[in-house]
DNA sequence: TCTACAGTTTACGTAAACGTAAATAAGCAA
DNA sequence: TTGCTTATTTACGTTTACGTAAACTGTAGA
């Protein structure tokens, strides 16, 4: 039994259904080999998996989350045109990340002036 | 006059379609005045919608930025138990966004490492 | 060998978040 | 007032990301 995962490990691991796992197969996402129609999943599946509720997290379609597994795995793209595409699409995919970043970095801000007169109240509270 | 917006100011200035303004209304996110069956957007609508829109590009539902909207308007929640309720819902909302937060920066920093092998490419092509 | 059970396939269903088309109404310019 | 443009209402359609039910299969234990 080389290293693997059965379906019911990655769903216990991740929290996720079976019924997500076989969706994200039939969109290319994850690609387990079959031993007589049942799926062993590999580290490379878990790994796509792991980025790819990563990227779910982060408000990205499945399509973004492909496509930014994609980059991670550049395989063979040697040829300097390709090169230069892949880093373009770096360049896109960080300036959004960044813009994220800044939406939390407001909300967090914003969340703990609420906390603040929040628990300013409850003090009057308890005092009076 | 007064200060306030038509539809399609705010469809302009965020990038969005009146469709999307209409639906907002209709779940109670916004809600504009009307003189004569027009919508006129008040400061505070418009507001509610750059939080919303704020929530959605982190992934949040529409249900869930109202929920985040609704703490940054406490209104009136001066009752203690009110007001504990809020802040744990703050602190529930501040761990997602912390997790997201290191969702991101895991993502750049593996983003920076395929950048740099990319480039070391790029520099061998030219050397080449 | 029987059976219990975990896994599979097929296919229709669903919720969220709008898109889109058609008909109607309102505002504005000449 | 006419004509054009913009806004509204109604309602069905669409995409994404699965949920769910039913029927079948393979396999390990008693």
């Amino acid at each position: 039994m080389r290293p693997g995962y059965a379906i019911n490990e990655l769903v216990r691991e991740f929290g996720v259904t079976p019924r997500t796992l076989r969706f994200y197969e039939d969109k290319g996402i994850l690609a387990p080999q079959r031993r007589a129609k049942v799926r062993h999943y590999s580290e490379r599946d878990r790994t796509r998996l792991k980025l790819t509720l990563r990227g779910k997290r982060l408000g990205l379609s499945l399509e973004e989350c492909t496509e930014v597994i994609d980059m991670y795995e550049p395989g063979q793209a040697n040829d300097t045109p390709q090169l230069l595409h892949l880093c373009e699409k770096i360049r896109q995919h960080r300036s959004l990340l960044i813009e994220k970043m800044r939406d939390i970095e407001d909300t967090l801000k914003a969340m703990d002036e609420v906390e603040r007169s929040c628990l300013e109240k409850l003090l009057a509270n308890t005092a009076g």
